[in-house]
DNA sequence: TAGAATCAGTTGGAGTACAAAGTAATAATG
DNA sequence: CATTATTACTTTGTACTCCAACTGATTCTA
């Protein structure tokens, strides 16, 4: 039950630190969801999508959401399981996969509460335009340099 | 190869998905460094704290780090595989896990290009410090929110 | 048109992360 | 002092993420 003291760590590692942080917290949350609503970050960011744009297909979806295509096959294959979303691939190109969200899934998009989109609402709104740019500006900046 | 047009989303869903995708840059980033230099992201900051904090234990580790224990588990059992650091449990309290860095350990933190810290020093290079404010800020903000 | 190159998606393996449940050691309580 | 509670860490199970290698379908080319 020592209580921790606190240390100094540099600019850099501090920021890295705080980004971590950030980033535990997201999928901490994220996995909440599963639980509460029945389905993850992801997998909700995922539907969204979907559900905006029938008949997208799997590598698109990759792209819109800067994963690996290997990374969404898994995703894709909880929602299926789940009844969320369907795929079909009897299209012209019988490679590719044709996603569409069904009922049930538009069903849990429609409700938002307890959803990272809902936290990250209410953070945004405590910002002035200006500082959203900046904050915009230096997550790409970031992540082009990463 | 149709060379997907861009798509407008919503200013939440924008931002969430800036996060993210910054989020899986850093990841990406820190599974390169394995390759690299030996070590992943998480890996070399645990092994930065334990070079710092000589004896440091397994539990306090985790709350610097804000990570879950049982992630801790795994993180000092591949430090350990690899010979970067000693895990001892020969204290007053035996239930408690003491670590410590090896010479082949604090020779792979000698080596500081291509990590994650070095990209992050460059990028917080270009922000004014006003701007470096903010976006710590927002981090915070957000992290707390989650 | 047969063979090669490309493209779409999946599989397997490693790493990170959490929660819940388990083990062992220490502390607290009656 | 024996029982109970707490603490420290590990194990198990699920999810997300990447890369490398793979299968199957389509396109290009000689």
């Amino acid at each position: 039950m020592t209580s921790d003291p606190p240390i100094e760590l540099g600019t850099e590692l501090e920021f890295l630190s705080r980004l971590w942080t950030l980033d535990h917290a997201l999928q901490k949350r994220s996995k909440k969801m599963l639980t509460t609503i029945g389905v993850t970050g992801p997998q909700r960011l995922a539907l969204r999508l979907i559900g905006r744009f029938p008949g997208l297909t799997a590598g698109r979806l990759a792209r819109l959401l800067h994963l690996h295509p290997s990374t969404v096959t898994g995703v894709m294959q909880r929602l299926a399981e789940r009844g969320l979303i369907v795929r079909r691939n009897d299209g012209p190109d019988r490679r590719r996969l044709l996603l569409q969200i069904t009922s049930k899934g538009a069903a849990v998009l429609a409700d938002k509460t307890g959803t990272i989109e809902e936290a990250v609402h209410e953070s945004l709104r405590a910002l002035t335009s200006v500082e959203t740019t900046a904050v915009f500006n230096t997550l790409d900046l970031l992540a082009r340099r990463l």
